[in-house]
Formats: C-alpha cells, sequence, structure tokens
DNA sequence: TTGAAAGCGCTAACAT
DNA sequence: ATGTTAGCGCTTTCAA
C-alpha cells in the first residue's frame, strides 16, 4: 500500500493540495460543495495527514506527553503492591485523549540524574508533544519546569507543592485532607496519634504532616514530636516506623500513615505484637491503593482523584492545542478528595493502663 | 530558546550539514577528527536532531505503539478489580524501551468497531511507529494484521492464539499451563472439576479449556459437560457460573476459573453458600492479579510472564529497527509460565454424602 | 572523505 | 474562493 498523501486526495478531488489542507483543519474559505468532495476523496483513500510532516511545518503533533519519575514508577510496577497510581493516571488520560485523538505518552525521567536537563531537552525536540503532565514529584523539579518554559511547551503540574503559582496545576488539597482525617480520628477519642511522615522527595508529604499539626493543634491535643516518624512512603518505612511507635510503652492509640503502603506496614507489625486493629490501635492511610482494600481489616484512607486530575490536565492541554490560544494564561483547578472509612479506626473505649498522660474517653 | 538545527551544529564544527548527519548516524566515511569535532558542537549546543524531520525522511521515529482493546482496558481500569495487565505490560516495554531512546505509546482500539481498519490506518499515517505490539484480543483480529501488512510496518502479537504462523509472536503455552493446573488438582484428590471458559473474543480461552480437556482425559476422568460453564473474564460472571455450578446437589469439588476475577466470584458464592474453600470446595484461577494475592483464602493461579512478555516483544521490535534489517523473518518467543500454589486448593479427603458418583480419596 | 541539491508531506504567505 | 511558492529539518542521491 503506498503511502496516500494530500496530493493524492486533491488529486481525485480535482482540488489543489493547498484546499485539501483547509478543509483538514476546518479552514475557512471553502465552498461546501467542494468542502464535501474533499471530504469525500479523504476518506475513499482512507487518507490520514503525516504527523511528521504536520509537526515539521509547527503545527500540532496532537501528542501529550506525561513525564513519571523513573525509579518511582519503575518500583512500583515491580512490586505490584497494588499503587495502580499510572493505571489510575491513564484511565483520566487516556478518556480524554481519545476524544480529540489524541495520543498519549508515558515518558519516565530520572529526576536525579544530573543530565536530566538534557534528557528533557532530547525527549522535547524528538516528540515536539503539544504538552506534558507532570505528574508528582516531576512536578516540583525545578529543571523540568525550567526547560519546558525555555523551549515554550506548555504544561500542567499534577498534585503539585511547590511554587503555586507556576504554570498550570491541577490538584486537590492534600492538608484539607489530612485535616479532615485528624479530626476523624480526634472525633474516635483518639488523642495520642502518631504520624508517618513520607518520603521528603515528594513535596506533599509536608502538605499532608501540616493537616495532621493543624487539626492536632485546633483540637487543643498535643503533637509529640518522638510519635512523628519520618518515612519514603514504602511497606518497609512503615514497618520500621510501626515498631519505633509500637515497642514503646506509652504508645500511640492510633497512627496516621502519609501513604497506603505504609499504614500497611503499621498494620503488619501491629498484628505481630498481638495487637489488633481496630480494637487495640486505629491505623489510616492515604492513597486508597488496591490493597488497602484487601486488608483485614480494611484500610480508612484518603483517595486522591487521580484519574480526574489526569483527566483535567489532558484537558486544559488539548484544549489549548486545539484551540490554538498559547497565550492562555495558567489554569488552576482543585478536585476534591474523598474520606474512605473502612474498617481500621475504633473509638477509643477506654484508658490503656500502660499509658502515662490520660487518654480521654468519649 | 530558538531551536538548534543541524545547520547550527554545522556551521559551528565547520562542516556540512550532512558531515554532521554522517556523525549523528555513524556512518562511515567521516575523518575521526572530524567526527569528534561535531561531536562537540552537539554537545556544545545540545542538539537532538529532530524527530518529525528525520521521520518524514523514512527514517525511525523510535516509538513503539501498543494496541489494547478500548473497552477492555477501560474497563479494567475503571473497576480497579486489581488486574494489572497493563502495569505489568508497561513494565517490561517500558524498560525495553528506555534502554534503546523509544518511546512507548498505549494506543485504545476499538476491535469491535466496523470502522476499526480505518482507525489503524489512521493511527500508523499518523504516528509511524516503528512498529506495534498487539496485546489480545488485538493480536488475533485479522483487520489490524491486515493493514498492518500492507503498510509494512512490523508488529509482534502477545499472547496470540490463532493463525501461529503468522508475524512475529512472544507467548506462554496456555494449555500447558491450563493442564499442568489441572493436573494439580486431580493431584489433590479432585476428579469432580468444574471449569469456566473465558470470554469467546480472545481466543486463549479455548486452549485453556483444551489443556483442562487434555489433563482430565490422560489421568481417565471424565469432563460432565454441564460443569462446563461459559463466563466471560469479569467476577459478576464468575458468580453466575460458580452459582449455577454449586446450587446442584452433585457439585464438583473443584473449580478451574480461566481467570482471577471469576475464581473470586466463585470464591463469593461458595462463601455465600456456606462453603469453606479449600475445605468444602478448590477453586483455582488464572491470571495472577493482584486481588488473588488478597483473597481470602489466597488464590492458586496461574501467572503469565507479562512483562517479560511486552519486553521481548519490544526487543524484537526495536532490535529490528535499530539495525535496519527489516527484511528478517518473523520471530517466535514461548516464556514459560509460572504455577503458584497458594491457599485456595485442598485435598479431597472423603467422600461427601451429596455426591452421586464417589469422588477418589488419595 | 566531503558537500550541494533535491525532496519527504504539509501549510503559511502570498498570489490570483 | 482557490492555487502557487517556498520551506520546516533532515537525509538521500550524486558530484567533487
Amino acid at each position: 500500500m503506498r503511502k496516500v498523501t494530500i496530493h493524492d486526495v486533491a488529486k481525485l478531488a480535482g482540488v489543489s493540495a493547498k484546499t485539501v489542507s483547509r478543509v483538514l483543519n476546518d479552514e475557512p474559505n471553502v465552498r461546501e460543495a467542494v468542502r464535501e468532495r474533499v471530504r469525500m476523496a479523504t476518506a475513499e483513500l482512507s487518507f490520514r495527514p503525516n504527523m511528521s510532516a504536520r509537526r515539521l511545518r509547527g503545527s500540532s503533533s496532537n501528542l501529550i506527553a506525561a513525564f513519571a519519575d523513573a525509579p518511582m514508577t519503575l518500583n512500583h510496577l515491580k512490586s505490584e503492591h497494588g499503587s495502580n497510581f499510572l493505571d489510575r493516571f491513564q484511565l483520566g488520560a487516556l478518556s480524554r485523549c481519545r476524544e480529540s485523538g489524541f495520543h498519549l505518552l508515558v515518558e519516565l525521567v530520572e529526576l536525579s540524574s544530573p543530565d536530566l536537563e538534557r534528557q528533557v531537552i532530547a525527549l522535547l525536540s524528538a516528540l515536539a508533544p503539544d504538552g506534558v503532565i507532570l505528574t508528582p514529584p516531576s512536578c516540583d523539579s525545578e529543571a523540568i519546569l525550567n526547560v519546558l518554559e525555555k523551549m515554550e511547551t506548555p504544561y500542567v503540574r499534577l498534585a503539585s507543592q511547590l511554587e503555586p503559582n507556576r504554570g498550570s496545576r491541577v490538584f486537590m488539597d492534600e492538608s484539607a485532607a489530612s485535616y479532615q482525617m485528624t479530626g476523624h480520628l480526634i472525633e474516635n477519642g483518639h488523642t495520642q496519634i502518631g504520624f508517618i511522615v513520607g518520603s521528603p522527595r515528594y513535596a506533599g508529604s509536608q502538605a499532608r504532616l501540616s493537616g495532621f499539626r493543624r487539626a492536632m493543634a485546633e483540637a487543643g491535643l498535643d503533637v509529640r514530636e518522638d510519635w512523628i516518624c519520618s518515612g519514603d512512603f514504602t511497606f518497609l518505612s512503615g514497618q520500621d516506623c510501626g515498631a519505633s511507635l509500637l515497642q514503646r510503652p506509652d504508645r500511640p492509640t492510633a497512627v496516621f500513615a502519609s501513604s497506603d503502603e505504609m499504614a500497611l506496614g503499621v498494620m503488619h507489625v501491629a498484628a505481630a505484637a498481638g495487637l489488633s486493629i481496630p480494637r487495640d490501635l486505629s491505623v489510616v492511610g492515604f492513597d486508597d491503593m488496591i490493597s488497602a482494600r484487601f486488608s483485614i481489616p480494611p484500610l480508612t484512607t484518603i483517595r486522591q482523584p487521580v484519574a480526574e486530575m489526569s483527566l483535567a490536565a489532558a484537558d486544559i492541554l488539548i484544549s489549548r492545542a486545539v484551540d490554538k490560544r498559547p497565550e492562555d494564561g495558567p489554569v488552576h483547578r482543585e478536585l476534591p478528595f474523598q474520606l474512605l472509612l473502612r474498617g481500621s479506626v475504633g473509638a477509643v473505649r477506654a484508658r490503656r493502663p500502660a499509658l502515662r498522660s490520660g487518654a480521654e474517653a468519649v
């Protein structure tokens, strides 16, 4: 099958190539009759404009690239712990792309590489996408943002935390989510709450911690600094923090982990220590990964609207590319999160003997 | 940042554009000194050849496209039942792509659409990928294979079942897996085994059934046709088949479902019917989806080497594109599967009163 | 060993 | 309302 070009269509329709081009791009100044004739010819030959040629000429590539952190993503995929962030991301982005005939390209970038800038430049000049979606933590990479801006490639930052006024963003209020979840714990009578911080590489970790602190402060509760443990989102770090939190005699009655994986780690060591959840200990997480639903008991957690966010991000980029109004300013879209109350939180019923400071029973 | 072209590099290196091109493509006939000079200039300017221009000229696009069935994929992503086929697929394919600077594009195609052929033609001429990976069931689509061949786009069929001699294939022996699993059931004393067939849209469903039949026949066991139930891979169909299989007085002692989702459906109705697994009923699946590990008890199942298969597929395509030997014949690679023996199979200990034909105790 | 010219398929600018 | 020309960045002749 020889490649069919715009000239083949033009010949068949008895017009010039430029006229075909006009029809393809919905430009004015073509009589309806001619337009129709061209459409017929296009269909007849199954003609589709060659993207490379189009792109070379400077127009839309109909490509949206998504940057994801390579080690983190590969790790998630490999572990199969059920962190289906990528799946949920693609569900939203792909859906939107399909609507408008766009293609989605997931690109793994090495954020910590000294060569990052060159990598990104290479990628952008090779692919020339109409836009880039930056998933965390790439959304907060100074180097990436700089390159994107220098090369004038539209981008949307997903769930970014730093520099909130830079570029377009789609996000949820992670601090508020954390605040609400802490409130839920407090409502259940917990006053002794441990917190496991996420990876410092991801700026949202701080937001989650601050929401926790705010809720505690507003409830007039003390945050014990030695009950704040630094993890890195992984199951292993959850186990470590869980162990250090639970082995002491004055252990907290509830643990808020900044990720489900860590929460599961805590549940694991709790079980090993003979603690029953939620009777002896309440545990909550953040993310709503698949295994959070299958844990015993099912984990109370926060669901980020990942698919909705990626859909919104793709939408911003695609609308811009289609309407050809690159001069538009940045767009900010906040999406609601969801508190998923499942079985891992129990009410504090009585003062436990091991506690020094008294737990307020409700 | 103005776009840096091959001419900028040529000027800086004091050579012609063509010489730069030669260096970039590792062509002969350039003195080492000149070659080095060009390399310096390239690095100096952070020059990266424009992919669109290259592609337009007919060379490699460094793009690998993967076709996935739209409704099926969207459905899996949406349901979040833990069928992480796409994740596992991408893990392998992305890893291999990264090694060679290739990009992976996941394309959702509507297999049942009458417009399928046009869709694919559009895609191929728009993207001009160096190769296409066909995930099931697109690997068995006559229309897609035809278009691919007409447009001379290299492709690899993943886990295809039909027309085994057409094109390159990467696969595992699904029939053998099914055969082994059935053997495992038989070794545990089961003789009364029900089977739930997968969706007829996917040709592997038949292979799985045939492996089951073969094992049964070799063991001299009867396959009761009314114990073979037609599902469609979904949880719901598993429930339906489970219900119809278990409600009869002469119910099987084991059920082999062609997918984990269906197996989980069976477990669900079994539990509702007061049947304890594996004591009263053994259940096995196929796929090793995430929730199979979290079910109670964990599901004994077969693991397809999805990541390994997609890696191999990408490898075939990329090697071909890089070495520029499109004349190479089709490649066939068989990869080993894994029997994952977990907690959902029990030994048949005694004759159950409800059974008419006696179960052989081992 | 190197370079000049031509052209891939498309569209912006400029005719007509 | 339609056509002609030129050129995007690269590579493939073909010449030097």
